[in-house]
DNA sequence: CTGAAAGCGCTTACAG
DNA sequence: CTGAAAGCGCTTACAG
């Protein structure tokens, strides 16, 4: 029922070059001698009828699809965007389709797009998960032995291939920064721990650089990822006796969330409250003030986590030794959102 | 040589459950009775051995491969990664996997990603090109009888399946906003026509506008779709005699970068410089001053598309009541970058 | 209701 | 250097 009109098969070219189907195939794969008169024939037919091989067959014999599988939790944050592109590319380059799924933070719809995947016969995988240590599904993909590479997860465990920052120590810059500018107290909005082992690290980094710098770290405020209106935690979190005087937020998104708060809550940034970010995602940069945020390699991520993933393709079980995060530099864009401390309490309107 | 553990076939089940692949086969696709013992069996074989389909033996032998190409120029623009979202949710939902590519804008990477998705045998395709009217790839797929529907693209043809939004309506609601706040003198800065059949019909709604209301046209600002800084652009138009006092710009990522502009100029939007942007892009309602812009139900052009795209698959030929361009409504935000015409003329600091 | 068999488009030992 | 043949994992008339 299909209607695409049934395109030419290895057999027409076979019988238009006057060949048998093993020529053919040889000529497509390279494997022909290249200037025997039955190649040629077999060149001009596959020019004529405008032949491309059935990757499906070809799939099936020899159990490969030349199709990776990409997962991600949403493309409505840029970040993955930006890695998405950059595997896009790299797998475009080396001959590989890229099948895409977006889980919307979703565990269960994580375990859903795997077997999808699977089911489509990839060659591999390369995920964003919600934990890369504890995970049931990386788990079943080792049993399985499919290659993955993660992006954006650090696992901590030492046999999974990830391309990833290191979140700990950016964070410890983002606090040492803030710490620069005066400020003592420090609080964190992060993404909710469960959804997001980037988010956990992060404020591993945080704590940690805290601590170490004679500082009380704060309770996290934990927020949803897709959270667009963040008044009323920003109004808990500054309606404390020593409220901070900075937050540093887990991703750009809450960042930008949480600058919105601030403005509807007659705060001005940097003035009255300092913000950072974490993933340096374009469009923060046109913001006013501009927002000040840790940078990742976004689509360089991708393409690095495309090579490893055919490195591991290519050489199976034996490979222990790719199998290790690989940490890529970060960078700090010093915006306009990092200000010194302010002299007084801001009032802030009564609540609603 | 990959490194995945060979999965259970039909053949395994058929064995373990002692019955015929066939009978596996009609248990899967829900063509057996059932309640017969045989089915049972099948079922708790599949159980235990975690058997999926082979999607490529399936597809070999019926021709369709249960999986869709999508083609969009840039994941670094968002308007593009809201319509990818709503197409995968509504392919996932379907059953259809979906195969991604970016062609950058780059009219030769179209074909090329074309070709590429065909030999991949998807069983139809999603894209937004640069033209669609006059478009030697999607003749081809015509002749082809490729099933296919636009997103973004607005072509004129009749013959064509497209989702988009009325651009040129669109543009001339935008055109009526500046004039009823005072602006007579109202530039255009667009996306090269030549990438971009959506900017072109912008302008073409733009230009009907402001002839229907007596003002008088200026000529294109064109600009690159990945250009950042548009500074000198800007001065160029601002430094004529009767320089505009609005800009109307053919992408929300323009507008950004007009903005910045603007800023770098001196400027203060909306007092010196009013800008209004087209795509709807959630950050630019973050932005101080709030974007003023068209919105795009992105997601639900996404989905709307692939709903077509399966009524095109499954129907043939035969539809081509299918093929011709659907219109979605849009919608105004009326941000905080449209203000009223500045008496007196703001001064320009000289060029570098 | 179920099975034996052909065949989808390829690749790849195995002969020659 | 080339061809005949088997087989990858499925589906689907055709018998029974």
């Amino acid at each position: 029922m299909s209607s695409v009109k049934t395109p030419p098969t290895i057999r027409t070219v076979a019988a238009r070059a006057e060949v048998s189907v093993a020529t053919v195939s040889r000529v497509v794969n390279g494997l022909a001698p290249p200037h025997s008169p039955a190649t040629q024939r077999v060149r001009e037919a596959i020019k004529e009828l405008g032949f491309r091989p059935n990757r499906l067959g070809r799939g099936l014999k020899t159990a490969r699809s030349s199709t990776i599988g990409l997962v991600i939790p949403s493309l409505a944050n840029p970040v993955f965007a930006g890695s998405v592109q950059g595997v896009q590319a790299a797998a475009r380059a080396a001959g590989y389709g890229v099948l895409l799924t977006a889980t919307n933070y979703d565990k269960g719809e994580e375990a859903g797009a795997v077997e999808t995947l699977l089911s489509h016969y990839v060659d591999g995988l390369i995920l964003t998960v919600a934990k890369s240590d504890d995970s049931e599904l990386l788990d079943a993909l080792d049993e399985r032995e499919v290659p993955y590479v993660l992006v954006y997860n650090q696992p901590s465990v030492r046999h999974r291939a990830a391309v990833t920052v290191d979140n700990v120590a950016a964070a410890r810059e983002v606090v040492e920064l803030l710490k620069s500018y005066g400020h003592d107290r420090i609080g964190m909005v992060a993404g909710q721990f469960c959804d997001s082992d980037r988010a956990r690290l992060r404020w591993l980094g945080y704590d940690d650089a805290m601590l170490r710098a004679g500082l009380e770290p704060d309770p996290v405020i934990e927020v949803a990822f897709e959270a667009t209106d963040l008044t009323q935690e920003i109004r808990d979190a500054l309606s404390v006796p020593e409220p901070p005087t900075a937050l540093f937020c887990s991703t750009d998104l809450i960042a930008v969330a949480v600058m919105g708060a601030a403005t509807r809550l007659g705060l001005e940034v940097p003035r009255d409250l300092s913000v950072v970010g974490f993933d340096g995602i374009a469009m923060t940069a046109a913001l006013r003030p501009q927002l000040t945020t840790i940078v990742q390699p976004t689509e360089t991520m991708g393409r690095e986590a495309f090579a490893l993933l055919a490195k591991l393709m290519a050489s199976g079980e034996e490979a222990e030794s790719l199998r290790a995060p690989t940490l890529l530099s970060h960078s700090l864009r010093r915006g306009e959102t990092v200000g010194p401390v302010r002299t007084g309490r801001p009032k802030l309107p009564p609540p609603v």
